[in-house]
DNA sequence: GTTTAATTGACAGTATACTTACAAACTGCC
DNA sequence: GGCAGTTTGTAAGTATACTGTCAATTAAAC
């Protein structure tokens, strides 16, 4: 008895949970532009500022970890922040290897600015939804992601996990 | 009474759902990657398959809308499903500016020969989560994908939306 | 303490994702 | 049936996201 093949349908794209959540990125980054046309801010510009503000000082490698961006492509994305004034590089005097980051005071404010309407744009994404059914997702994406973690390219290493690594603790 | 600043946390990016989409789709494309290590396929040319598969003699920007995913990326996305001979591009004879677009027969075969392994993916990244969480995930977010549709820069229009285009009903 | 290994930032190359612009072709209006 | 506006595919430009590789530097091993 030759084994029956199930018909390839759409189906096949649309209730893949990939593909929902490359169309959630999609739509997510769309409203986040779309909210803070004003600030010429990316979301990933966003939150490499956000950790820069958080950890002042801190390297490209160790950026990298925070927000679990790719270390190559946050190359561009410190160099493109740096045109625009809003971080500096400075020479670690330990490892000359090392470029540390902190905010400017353009910077500084540049975030202080675009954080209502990031606020406005996560919130919009979440809108179509219930209340109840909003914290249910967000719960559960939450729990998703961190589960998720080790499968990652670039697993999230929050600070405490950073420990002990930079200056040979 | 000066209005108090709340102090900016990492929780201003970990918390914000979109961060949590961004990570979960990068989480998402590295699962399929693994698992569909075999097939030099990207979920993009993947769901481009299936779209094909499903309306053949689709064009371009058809094909865009029924998967939503832009336009001017699905050129090169077509380039290179044709220069790896997965699919066939040929002049429409109703309108000289359209290629209509086939599966090869190697296509097909390779179309058929992954599915196991997109499922596999697909079933990998939310197995963390308990089932009836997985069931209550997927749901929500098929639901904010439908309801945020029109915020998408490319909104889906499945075939019945396109029914009245094509060749002048 | 020198060979070895690991780390840092940089670069090149591929693949999405979006913008605007464009020529060719089609459609609608009159 | 011809002009206006639209659609199609394409291209150029920017921004992620990842793979490698590389030189310089540092740390670890012995």
């Amino acid at each position: 008895m030759p084994s029956k093949q199930a018909p390839i349908t759409m189906d096949a794209v649309y209730a893949a949970p990939g593909y929902l959540f490359r169309r959630m990125q999609q739509i997510a980054v769309a409203l986040f532009m779309e909210e803070c046309a004003a600030f010429d801010l990316t979301p990933v510009q966003y939150a490499a500022l956000v950790a820069i503000h958080t950890h002042p000082g801190i390297d490209a490698t160790r950026l990298s970890a925070v927000i679990a961006f790719d270390r190559s492509t946050l190359g561009s994305v410190i160099e493109r922040l740096e045109a625009k004034k809003l971080i500096d590089r400075k020479p670690s005097g330990e490892d000359k290897r090392v470029k540390l980051l902190y905010l400017t005071r353009s910077g500084a404010a540049a975030l202080r600015d675009i954080m209502p309407s990031v606020a406005k744009a996560q919130a919009r994404m979440l809108q179509p939804l219930k209340p109840a059914d909003r914290k249910v997702l967000l719960g559960l994406l939450t729990q998703l992601v961190d589960l998720n973690n080790e499968a990652s390219r670039v697993p999230l290493r929050a600070e405490d996990a950073l420990e002990h690594l930079g200056r040979s603790g």
